[in-house]
RNA sequence: GGAGGGGUUCCCGAGUUGGCCAAAGGGGGCAGACUGUAAAUCUGCUGGCAGUGCCUUCACAGGUUCAAAUCCUGUCCCCUCCA
């Protein structure tokens, strides 16, 4: 069996790493115990955290053992790294909520049943912390000067940094430190902005113990021009289906620049590397079926083989013009609502395709409202009844890629 | 606590001899053209509404004025230097 350090070295995971060498070799003769922190911020997870969920997996599946450290005391502190404000802060019903979602998510992709993985809340001994025994017995041995020359906090330098959050960096240490003790947790892995957190973590545990611990972290989703990935005019692109329907979620990953696809088939889905490869040399217009493949993929990890399939078909349906699907967002309106007509930006609005009526108005002006695939250039257009098919269905078409599908029932 | 500098539309950032400011410019976003449901590029739009006009915005609350983002008073918040 392959060492799971190639593994995700070759899928295109690793970024950085404390001791490359003795990581590699540790991975590949004992069962390693290592930790990856979610802080609790929203009430779901979003592609972000799927990449370091996708390594976990990889880990799980190589034999080694996964703590999932839901961050319930760090929240309360917030991480500044790469962070230009300080984050507004969360009532601790919230944090409970969210860190309830989070769980209830990881558990979806990572097997915690037995001694195969764990999931622990860092509430449990940092919200009672005493803060003189804890300054004595950590904060002694972090150095300011250090901690100040630190990336994560460079922005921050220039616009201001609380007290408060200058301490998550320790909090973050104080935790692996905790796990180490506890559960013989060794390795601490994350997303490439956690690497002075994971450092910080890695030094502490030498200095007190003696004992080496490593730290590794992984590349972020990024485009080709280096902003953050995972955003959507709508917002980020969550994992809880209720934020971003199976569909958008496909269609997110349908739509990813070419110059991406390679890589992110190599770090968001199981597929092996020479079909990665091959699906990634694949130029011009043929891209597309490796998008589908990656769309596909993806969503199924996600959502589930069925919620893949439909979205694949809804795609299909809408942009090659194959058959029908229930998948496409559609609203459903009774018969006697459009008995005297409706005008178009009403309709819109309710669709919540457009937010105000005047970016309704431009957007028809504009050239960008299709119904039944007819441009609709006058924004007083009203919507009877003759506009919909026989079967009483219109498809409402937003810019070339937003359809909505409208149903008339009696 | 002392001295000084600030808070502008989604973000950054102009504008402070009062009217020509719904407010330059850039970014982002949306739409159009070109395409391959890609990128790049070009074009238009980007406070709201019953839209040749009306309404609500320039930290907050008042005030001066025919008229204020621009002037005055008070309040809150932020930053820099000093302690």
């Amino acid at each position: 069996m392959s060492n799971v350090f190639d593994v995700l070295k070759e899928r295109g995971f690793i970024e950085q790493a404390t001791h490359e060498d003795e990581i590699r070799e540790m991975l590949g003769k004992e069962k390693v115990t290592f930790y990856i922190g979610f802080d609790p911020t929203a009430d779901s997870l979003t592609v972000g955290h799927f990449l370091t969920i996708m390594a976990m997996a990889h880990m799980q599946r190589a034999g080694h053992r996964p703590i999932a450290l839901i961050g319930g005391g760090t929240v309360m502190v917030g991480d500044p790294s790469g962070k230009t404000d300080m984050r507004k802060m969360m009532t601790v019903e919230q944090i409970e909520d969210n860190a309830a979602a989070f769980k209830k998510q990881l558990s979806r992709f990572i097997e915690f049943g037995g001694d195969k993985a764990l999931m622990i809340n860092n509430a449990d001994w940092l919200r009672n912390l005493n803060y003189i025994e804890f300054l004595r017995e950590i904060g002694a041995h972090f150095s300011v000067n250090r901690m100040l020359t630190a990336e994560c906090y460079k922005s921050r330098l220039e616009r201001g940094l609380t007290f408060l959050e200058f301490n998550y960096m320790v909090m973050q240490s104080y935790d692996f430190y905790k796990l180490y003790q506890e559960y013989d947790c060794v390795l601490q892995l994350g997303g490439n902005d956690q690497w002075s957190n994971i450092i910080s973590g890695v030094e502490l545990i030498r200095r007190i113990s003696s004992k080496p611990a490593y730290g590794m972290t992984f590349t972020l989703l990024t485009t080709s021009d280096g902003r953050k990935m995972g955003k959507t005019e709508s917002g980020a692109v969550w994992l809880d289906p209720d934020k971003t329907s199976p569909y958008e979620f496909y269609q997110y990953w349908r739509n990813v620049e070419d110059s991406q696809v390679e890589k992110l088939l190599g770090l968001l889905t199981f597929l092996p590397m020479e079909e990665v490869r091959r699906l990634g040399a694949l130029k011009g217009a043929e891209i597309n079926r490796a998008k589908e493949v990656l769309a596909f993929e993806i969503t199924k990890i996600v959502h589930g083989e069925n919620a893949a399939q439909d979205a694949q078909e809804a795609a299909k349906a809408l942009f090659a013009g194959q058959g029908k699907s229930d998948s496409i967002p559609s609203t459903t309106f009774s018969r006697s609502e459009f008995a005297q007509g409706m005008d178009l930006i009403t309709l819109l609005r309710k669709l919540e395709l457009i937010n105000t009526r005047s970016e309704g108005r431009r957007l028809i002006q504009q050239g960008g409202i299709y119904l039944a695939e007819e441009q609709i250039k006058q924004f007083d257009y009203l919507v009877t009844e003759e506009d919909f098919s026989d079967d009483n269905e219109l498809m409402v078409r937003k810019g070339k890629k937003v359809y909505h599908q409208v149903k008339l029932i009696d």
